[in-house]
DNA sequence: GTCTATATCCCGATAGAC
DNA sequence: GTCTATCGGGATATAGAC
């Protein structure tokens, strides 16, 4: 019984979990030099020997918070399908992801700092996990063009822009609540940030 | 004399701006948090102390460079004045922002650090000086709108959106880079992005 | 697995001579 | 204005007992 496949999780991994939840919240805030593995061990109330003890290291606990934010953002992505429409399928994508930045704002915050800093840790799972996906949907644009069913857009160009305007709401929160005092929390303006983006990129790609 | 009103800037002026030079170029690359008054120092060529006779603390260093890079990023938004045509002024507008992108990318990463930190620094500045700004640019919005020039849209959420779009080039460079492989630097991408992000909003607003 | 104690290093900031 | 020297604090990480 060397490596256990159990269904229910283990003590130590429920402890990994608490600490990685720390982590997100606190590195997110302040970015992760922002952050002292004292504060994370506090917040995840552990003792920050016993936090070392499950992650070696500050860069390998920041290395295991990526990776599980990364694969969160992944998510959404799978609404863009040929066996939709163009219309519906973009317009799911932009609620889903609206709702990510409503939900997990910390994870795109993360993800955001990481970017920030020159993608040193997740540059290369960037072309390992999502260049294949990229790929796989701008093919799916491809094909919604030749068949007519949508305006012609360079697939790269087009998702760039849904994931800035979509993740704005949650990175740049602070702006927009200095200036429209209102949150994605207020389920107001969360329908008009949705219907706002969304006719945004229905517009453009009108046939 | 107290205050000489000369044109030409002291020694101690030039001084300052080569340190608030290197601060901006490794803040916007590791955060405050990351960057070390060391290496700004080495970085401007003057010793640590030297440069902590001019800016008494990180945090007013810091606060020094955000000021400036306000200052910067508001000049764009002349271009939406209601002496244009909104067609003209959208796409002025977002030349200019990607164009800032390019040249400014420290400046853009820095502000969004700023941001995701939660704004400790310029939420304040955010209402005093951007606030004004925004409404009244929404108000030429909505002289357009009214007038039948552009198509009815929430003019806050249309300037939040453009934002994004055009910052997310200097901001997520390096996703881009790792994605594409191309930058702004690249005139052919350049182009490419000021056009699908100008028919883009320019379809939105098609009366 | 968890703890106490501690090593080691770097950082921001100050003191005081010149 | 600029320097050398240094303080005091806090950070990551380790050693070793239990």
């Amino acid at each position: 019984m060397a490596t256990p496949l159990r269904k229910t999780p283990s003590k130590s991994d429920r402890k990994r979990e608490v600490i990685l939840a720390a982590a997100l919240e606190l590195f997110s805030r302040s970015g992760v030099d922002g952050a002292s593995l004292d504060r994370v061990a506090e917040r995840a109330d552990v003792s920050k020997t016993n936090l070392i003890y499950y992650y070696p290291s500050k860069d390998a606990l920041y290395a295991a918070v990526l990776n599980n934010v990364l694969s969160l953002w992944l998510v959404p992505l799978e609404a863009i399908d040929r066996a939709n429409s163009p219309q519906e399928a973009i317009a799911t994508y932009i609620r889903q992801k609206i709702t990510f930045s409503r939900d997990h704002a910390d994870a795109s915050r993360l993800f955001c700092f990481e970017i920030l800093y020159g993608a040193p840790v997740l540059g290369g799972r960037l072309r390992d996990r999502l260049q294949p996906v990229m790929d796989e949907k701008a093919a799916v644009f491809a094909h919604w063009i030749a068949s007519g069913q949508m305006a012609a857009v360079d697939p790269y160009q087009f998702l760039y822009s849904l994931w800035a305007t979509t993740q704005h709401f949650a990175d740049f929160a602070s702006q927009i609540e200095a200036l429209s005092r209102r949150t994605l929390d207020d389920p107001a303006f969360f329908e008009e940030s949705v219907a706002h983006v969304t006719a945004l990129f229905l517009a453009r790609i009108r046939p």
